[in-house]
DNA sequence: CTGTTAGCGCTTTCAT
DNA sequence: ATGAAAGCGCTAACAG
């Protein structure tokens, strides 16, 4: 009755057929739903199965025909947050299709190394490379006998294939709402200036800044991606520049210290101040007063597009090379717009 | 030269059998540092193998074996912020002995049976369960054919072994830590009541208050997890009870509401009133003003513990039945006692 | 010390 | 429509 027989030895095709009383063959046959098998033959392995709690071998399956239904997820950091989502879009695109080795080489090329060794022992069928920043990482090599894409962190290697959020784009989406809420005066307060993600966040802005003729309000103020660096570069900026009447912040972090800031300071929000941030991590974002409008790098969209394009490799289709940029998406709340 | 022989077929020991011409037992005995090989035989293979990039078939040596150095890690959600450090400290502790295979099903116990069928499919050597509350949840049942660890979920079956944190502890902690600041004016704010976290949260905070001869002021209030609730609920109790001088807070979220209401209301913390969250969320509780106090539930360290057990398991250790509650942690910072 | 042989669980010709 | 046999890559037993 149990689905699966007791703790002993695992229920082989053998014992299904002897039980069927078949062959091996036909058992393979009948359960792989082949044309060349009698309606009462493969009913009778059906039953069989059932009974015994059948389930296939796949490491022998794989054996044979090669491929082994496994992908292998290498990961820079499983803690970071930009990471996750991108997993679990991968992790669900695959809905069962595939399943996912997870490895995490904690920032360590050795052990990086290790875990890639040992993805190819196990015969994964492509490799998914997920790094936690933007900044391009050193790439796996051309020589890997398997597919490999390259997720958020692009490859240094023009040949490879790697998708990430578009953060130019994004810098420039912030800039266009804020102008289009009839911003003028726009700041920019950002992360770590050694990350590509807060150059590249500047640029799109400063892109947006031109094209109507406009001009970031002060130098952009760099340090790192944390509230209390949001709220310190806010004062500063008050103090500095009493006619701003716009913050584009390069994270949701910096965004809340931002607001906090302002309320401190009787800046009213967004009224005499519009505030924008980026990431739209939730539990920041629309916690807020007022909540945040912030610019989203639909990561988990991103996570479920290497899935396919991981797919369509191992079906053999060239997937090309070089670094898709992937759009970005604006999620406007109470701090750029107020509520009716 | 590179480290993978093309994109051709993959490199079998068989390859290397022929380069360095040996048989291929020969081959497999100088490869996995067996005795009774010669050392000038020992090298040529070790050489021939570095040459053509070989890697053995992990698929075929399970097949052998048995053990397929596999293990299964079963959540029901990527996104939630405790299942994440969990798989980490799990994903660490194997440290290349064991890999994993990760499984999202999003709470659909549909998509559970069919992760479990692949789990088994793919003759995992044992499966590691996390849910994201720390409620009992469904068993897998008893006739599963490998070792089972429940984890920060425990299971509904009493002879399952789960481990989950001591949240009843963690409640008691962190009251024990108000009154040796010298609180005695305590109250509680949490989340959904429906929450066996918040239950036991609670329950240990009023054992700890019942030892000191103590009660919490006013009834607990219960809501969401949320900075918004706490915000609400900090304003409604500093109106109601205007003396009390500390709050228990369910979760960092709320704390943050907490904090956010007692300065636009005039409370200076930590000196008119303590404050107190849970979780230990770093990015929340580090960035407030004050940082937060807070409980730390060690969940790396959970996950570890479970790495260690399903080991032990798969060695064919007994390793007990029933729910192991593991210690959390007290994290002081300038919430609950001012800085000098 | 080395090679030969058998077999893990499965799929796939190829006969029957 | 069914079954016998070969073989995927590897290891373990046993001979030599």
């Amino acid at each position: 009755m149990g689905v699966f027989e007791g703790s002993g030895r695992a229920v082989t095709l053998n014992d299904v057929a002897e039980r069927a009383c078949v062959s091996v063959a036909t058992a393979s046959k009948a359960l792989n739903g082949r044309k060349d098998v009698a309606a009462l033959t493969r009913a009778r392995v059906l039953e069989a199965a059932n009974a015994l709690g059948f389930s296939p071998n796949l490491m022998a399956r794989g054996l044979l025909g090669g491929r082994t239904g496994t992908v292998g997820l290498l990961t820079g950091d499983l803690e970071g947050r930009f990471v996750i989502p991108i997993l679990a879009g991968a992790e669900d695109a695959f809905a069962g299709q595939l399943n996912v080795f997870l490895c995490d080489a904690r920032g360590d090329a050795i052990r990086e190394q290790h875990h890639l060794k040992a993805l190819l022992s196990r015969r994964v069928d492509g490799i998914i490379v997920v790094g936690r920043q933007t900044d391009p990482r050193p790439s796996l090599g051309q020589e890997l006998p398997v597919p490999v894409v390259y997720v958020y962190a692009p490859s240094d290697d023009p040949r490879d294939l790697s998708l990430t959020p578009d953060n130019r784009a994004g810098g420039r989406q912030a800039v266009e709402h804020l102008i289009a809420c009839g911003r003028v005066r726009i700041a920019h307060i950002s992360g770590d200036p050694s990350y590509a993600a807060a150059r590249d966040r500047l640029a799109g802005a400063r892109a947006a800044l031109a094209e109507a003729g406009l001009e970031l309000v002060g130098d952009p103020l760099f340090s790192t991606w944390s509230e209390g660096w949001g709220r310190d570069a806010a004062a500063m900026l008050f103090q500095r520049h009493r006619d701003i009447d716009a913050v584009f912040c390069g994270s949701d972090q910096i965004a809340r210290g931002v607001l906090d800031s302002a309320r401190d300071l009787g800046h009213r929000v967004p009224d005499d101040l519009a505030v924008i941030g980026y990431d739209n991590w939730e539990v920041l974002a629309t916690n807020s007063r007022p909540e945040l409008t912030s610019i989203d790098a639909n990561l988990e969209q991103l996570g479920r597009e290497a899935a396919r394009t991981i797919f369509e490799a191992i079906d053999g289709d060239d997937i090309g090379q070089g670094v898709r940029f992937l759009p970005v998406r604006l999620v406007i709340r109470g701090s750029t717009i107020a509520r009716r």
